[in-house]
DNA sequence: TAGTGGTCTAGACCACATT
DNA sequence: ATGTGGTCTAGACCACTAT
C-alpha cells in the first residue's frame, strides 16, 4: 500500500497490538505523528479516523486519543463471506449445495432484490461446515442476471464470493444484515444436527454491488455455540461489525 | 448545529429521505455541493463521509456517489439505551428491577470491567417492557465505583442511561456487543412469558466511558419477534449497527 | 478526454481539557 | 496558559470512470 495514511494507520495498529500503546493509554498527538512520519496533519487525521471507525481508539476534543481495544476489527469481506471469515479465524471452511432451483420471485423477494414482480430468480439451499462440522444453513435467492454464473459453480464450492469475482468480476460491496433468533424447523434440525425447536441465530442479509444493485438475499441460520456476532460502536466514531468464533 | 459539514450532511439526508435523490441514483458532485453551500471541498467531503459511514451512500473513485438506502441509521445512544431506542421507534419503554445485590466480582467479570479480582460489584436483574409487554431480561454487572448511583435510582427507572448522566455526569461512549442465540432458562421463561427452551436473542455487552473505563457488563435476552438487530456495512465505509422493531 | 472522487499539503482559527 | 483535537480553506496532483 503506497498511501501514506494507510501506512500510518497500520503502524499505529501494530503499535497497539504489541503493547507499545496499551489499552487505556494515550496515543501521540497529531502534531507528533505528523512530524514523525513526515506528513501533514490532515494525513495523520485520515489515519487515526480509520482506527476510530474500527473501534480501536476513542477521541475527545482537547484530550489525547485513547486506546480502547487491541483487537483489530474485521473487514466487510469477512462479514460477507463465510469462507473468508473462517480462514481468518484459522478454520477450514466447507460446504455443499443441497438444492438449486430456478423459479419466479415472490413478492417480497422481488422487492428486496429490486426486480420486477415474477422475475426469474435462483433459489439455493446450502450447508456450510467449519472444520467438517455443519454450522450454517443458507437459503439464498440470487437475482436472475447472476443465476447462470452461480449455477456454473461446483456444488462444493468453497468461496462463492471469490469464485463469482474470478468468473464474472462481480464485487459485493454493501450489505444489510438483520439478526434475530428462531427455533429450528424440520429442515434446519436435520441439516445442522440439532433438535427441532432448539435456538438458532438467524441473519437475513441482502448484498449489493458497488453501484447499489442487489445481487442476493439470504436467510442464514447458525448453530448456537459455533458463531457469535460482534459489534463495536461508539458515540463518536462509526461502529464496526464482525463475525467471530465463540 | 453550527458546524457547516453537519448542516450539509443533514441537508443531504433530507434530500435522500424525501426522494430528491432516489435509491440507486447519483448524488451531485463534490464541486457542485461545495459551490451550492459556499464551502470548500474538504467540508463537503466531511459531510458525505458521515453518510457513507451510516451506509446511506456508497462511493467509487471516478464515479458519482450512489444512494444505497433512504433509512438513516440510528445512533450509538439508541443502540446502547433501551429507553432511547424504544422512544425513537414510537414505543413506550418501561421496566422494573427484580433483584439488586452487591457482591465480589467473579474472575471473568473483573476482567471484563478491568477491576481487581474480588472487587465489589453490583449485580442487577431487570425486566424491560415495550408498550407494557416484557421483551428483554437484563443481567447487568456494574463496576463498584458506580454502584451507589445505580442503587439510588428508582426501581422502575425508565432510562438508566439518562438518569446516571443527570445524577453523576456519567457518559457511556463506547460499547462492544456479542450477539448469539440461547434457549430460555427457567428465570428467562418466567420473566419473559415464553416456554422454557424457546429461542432468545442474547446480546452480551460491555460499555465504557469516553476515556475507555468500563462501567458495566450485561447479558441481555430478547424475546423473539420483538426485536431485530440490524447491521449495515460496506467494503469502503464503516458499518453501522442499530436495533429495530421487527 | 473530461469529469469525478481519493490523496495530500500548509496553513488558520476555535473549543475543549489539562495543568 | 498551553496543548490538543475539531473545523475549515484553497490549492495541487493522481487514479479511475464514463463517454
Amino acid at each position: 500500500m503506497t498511501r501514506r495514511h494507510e501506512q500510518i494507520a497500520e503502524a499505529l495498529r501494530e503499535a497497539i497490538a504489541d503493547g507499545r500503546h496499551p489499552v487505556g493509554g494515550a496515543l501521540p498527538s497529531e502534531a507528533e505523528l505528523a512530524e514523525r512520519h513526515g506528513v501533514s496533519r490532515g494525513t495523520v487525521r485520515q489515519a487515526v479516523s480509520a482506527l476510530q471507525a474500527e473501534g480501536m481508539i476513542g477521541s475527545r476534543q482537547g484530550a489525547r486519543r485513547v486506546v480502547l481495544s487491541t483487537a483489530p476489527s474485521q473487514s466487510f469481506a469477512e462479514l460477507r463471506s463465510f469462507a473468508q471469515w473462517a480462514r481468518a479465524g484459522g478454520h477450514t471452511p466447507g460446504g455443499r449445495v443441497l438444492e438449486s432451483v430456478r423459479c419466479a420471485a415472490r413478492v417480497e423477494e422481488a422487492a428486496l432484490l429490486q426486480l420486477a414482480p415474477q422475475s426469474q430468480v435462483l433459489r439455493v439451499l446450502r450447508v456450510r461446515t467449519l472444520d467438517g462440522e455443519p454450522v450454517l444453513l443458507e437459503r439464498t435467492v440470487y437475482a436472475g442476471w447472476i443465476a447462470d454464473a452461480v449455477q456454473r459453480l461446483p456444488d462444493d464450492c468453497e468461496s462463492v464470493t471469490q469464485s463469482l469475482y474470478d468468473d464474472t468480476g462481480l464485487v459485493f460491496a454493501h450489505g444489510e444484515h438483520h439478526i434475530d433468533a428462531v427455533a429450528a424447523g424440520t429442515v434446519d434440525s436435520q441439516r445442522l444436527g440439532v433438535r427441532r425447536g432448539s435456538p438458532l441465530l438467524r441473519v437475513r442479509r441482502t448484498t449489493t454491488t458497488p453501484e447499489g444493485r442487489p445481487v442476493e438475499s439470504s436467510d442464514d441460520r447458525y448453530r448456537p455455540g459455533s458463531v457469535v456476532f460482534t459489534v463495536r460502536n461508539s458515540t463518536q466514531a462509526n461502529p464496526l461489525a464482525r463475525l467471530g468464533r465463540d
